[in-house]
DNA sequence: TATGAATGAGTGTTCATTCAT
DNA sequence: AATGAATGAACACTCATTCAT
């Protein structure tokens, strides 16, 4: 639940001894946090500002003086979210991954980020009840990356000759990711309804692996 | 976007002079039409009862002369939303199809049904934004019937031989759902970072076809 | 319950086969029935038009055929009220009554009256809740004739050396006309911590008898 | 009108130059003032809650900080006046009186509060534009206590020999309660109507003496 | 820097009143 | 004469945002 806000100040060996600064950073990390979970859990109109500042344990006013507004607050927790996101998806090692088991070690670490992270790739792909289009467009950036990391995987399978030679390659890689965020955002969820039993991975990953291996 | 809400006065020759009834008939239809429109465009809880009215064309109290309350409409509007749906996606001669073909059609017949509808199976599945439990709950009786029933196919097709004997039948009706809803979905929102072309959809049905055709 | 608004026609042999002049005025003695129910219950603000037509079993807008609008509506209500309260109060015969029997006779007339009659001489006094000063100033004329009536039993009683010589006739009026309209709204409301059982009777009665009889 | 709200600030030197606090409890006193005024005249169904921001000169909102809603407010009003106006019976100092006295100091005390004091003890006794039974029940705690305590007076005189010793304590109490309620209402309302001149006063006053005294 | 009291526009909802039928 | 569908002003209440402290 603590994320990693403080980038540059991790290894600041004053952390122990916070400074105006450091608290600072901290109420500001404090507050995304929160954010994170009440959009998470409500939705951008649903969520309230009052509710999230004192889930941060701040003020009502601080969450102003480091967001402009909701909205600028809401892009932000979307910006990182995503970062983090593809972050965790992405092999920590790429060399030793066949495509094939970097296709099934990025959807297996999608799922397993949403799993264990307050989060909304939910709004992330197409949520309409955050009609705050310029915002998505913003983080958008990081949608387009990540399926075309997925098309490279899919493109070098191919060109090895481990995928099947007729794949194509960007509509897969559109589908893959959908199914990745799909699941990735019913594993957050944990509705009933749309359960995330072991089973359904399972089959998930066969999936994608019979769709795109060579025969 | 003009849905039939008419029903049994379809055929009255009448209906060019509207009475009494049908005028109110009428209105309600178009409340609901627009209603359908503005919570698939803003969710529930970014929809507003002004605007609803607004769009409709009548006036603010009269569509709490229909429904008790905006929740009450909302579930009207999710039911029959989903009641479309699966309509439109069932076969309508199911005779001389393959399981294989039955999926096909299902699939596309969804994604072309929310092509030309504005809907909300996004709210159907799990729109982090309406809350709405019970609600949701209310509706849920219409996903499961829609898995069982793409359960049943896959069923038939692994019983004759058609479909891989070592299918997880629940496990891939779940996803064939999940891809369908998704599709459909994307069908409707039609936002250039999700688009839906052809060779997408393509790409989905073979998917589909790979995962489950014995070899 | 069913009072008798219809007067004149109360003998009408024609009553069994209500014409349509019958009718019409059955109508409106049942929504002036229902309105005295209502806003006795609900007090003027919060007893609805509409809950007052269904209760009288017609169409929202009859109503609006009988009465100009809500507040006039009230206002005859009020009238009625106020006349059949005083008549009820009325010795029916009063040769044979001393004063004092006069005075006590009266008392728990309107008392009983108060008892079997969905009525709102709560309303008559001075409910702060119905501030249509202008209403109550027109029923107002049959406040003071009460008051009056009161006044000159009170008279007579001094004059025939029954009661005290040194009575203040006019504000001993008052103050027996005020305990007979709060005793009468305690036998309406029933409020179980204004009661109103035979013991308190008969201390007010006996208060009022001390305070005038001559020693 | 400006009502003793402040208590504990009463005795702040620095009240003149009022720091956020004190500001506070200022405003919340002059919605508390406000509310009395408003409910007093309009009844609770009949007031409206920007009538009262207004009158208190505060925004429509800040009322819902200090009260979570109308009916709370009300609650409050309606504690804080009955709180009042005992306070204002009570005898300063019982030693020197007799129960004839104390009686009639009750009485005058009672009447001169309402009068000065923009009050609603109508809306105690049964009003019945106010079905907010469960808020009654609250304050009704105030109305027993009072009963009591003149009973109380009532017994000493009894016990004493001063008052009559077959009086009905019980329902003499409940009935000078009812005079002095009713009285004090007047005393508010100042309605032609129903006057409060010193001769009615006087009247009500001996009505009591006569009514309980020994002979 | 941080607070939270204060604001007021905007929301869902009710209800007296009108009017086409 | 009678209906009840339709209206829209008014209500209680919420909440993003500001600002004096």
């Amino acid at each position: 639940m603590n994320l990693d806000h403080s980038e540059s100040t991790a290894e600041d060996p004053q952390a122990a001894l916070p400074g105006r600064q450091d608290q600072s950073q901290q109420r500001r990390a404090r507050i995304l946090d929160a954010a994170r979970e009440c959009f998470g859990q409500d939705g951008y109109a649903g969520a309230t500002v009052a509710r999230i500042a004192q889930e941060a344990g701040v003020s009502n006013g601080l969450l102003y003086q480091f967001f402009r507004n909701k909205e600028r607050l809401f892009a932000v927790v979307l910006k990182d979210v995503v970062r983090d996101w593809v972050r965790a998806m992405v092999p920590r090692s790429r060399e030793s991954e066949t495509p094939a088991q970097a296709l099934e070690g990025m959807f297996r670490r999608s799922v397993d980020f949403c799993r264990s992270t307050p989060l909304l790739p939910a709004l992330l792909s197409r949520d309409p009840a955050l009609q705050l289009q310029r915002i998505q467009m913003a983080s958008a950036d990081r949608i387009e990356p990540h399926r075309r990391l997925v098309a490279s995987i899919l493109q070098a399978g191919v060109t090895s000759g481990e995928f099947r030679g007729d794949l194509d390659v960007r509509s897969a890689a559109d589908l893959i990711c959908q199914l990745q965020s799909d699941y990735s955002r019913r594993a957050y969820a944990d509705d009933p309804r749309f359960p995330l039993t072991p089973a359904i991975i399972e089959t998930a990953v066969r999936f994608i692996h019979d769709a795109v291996r060579a025969r």
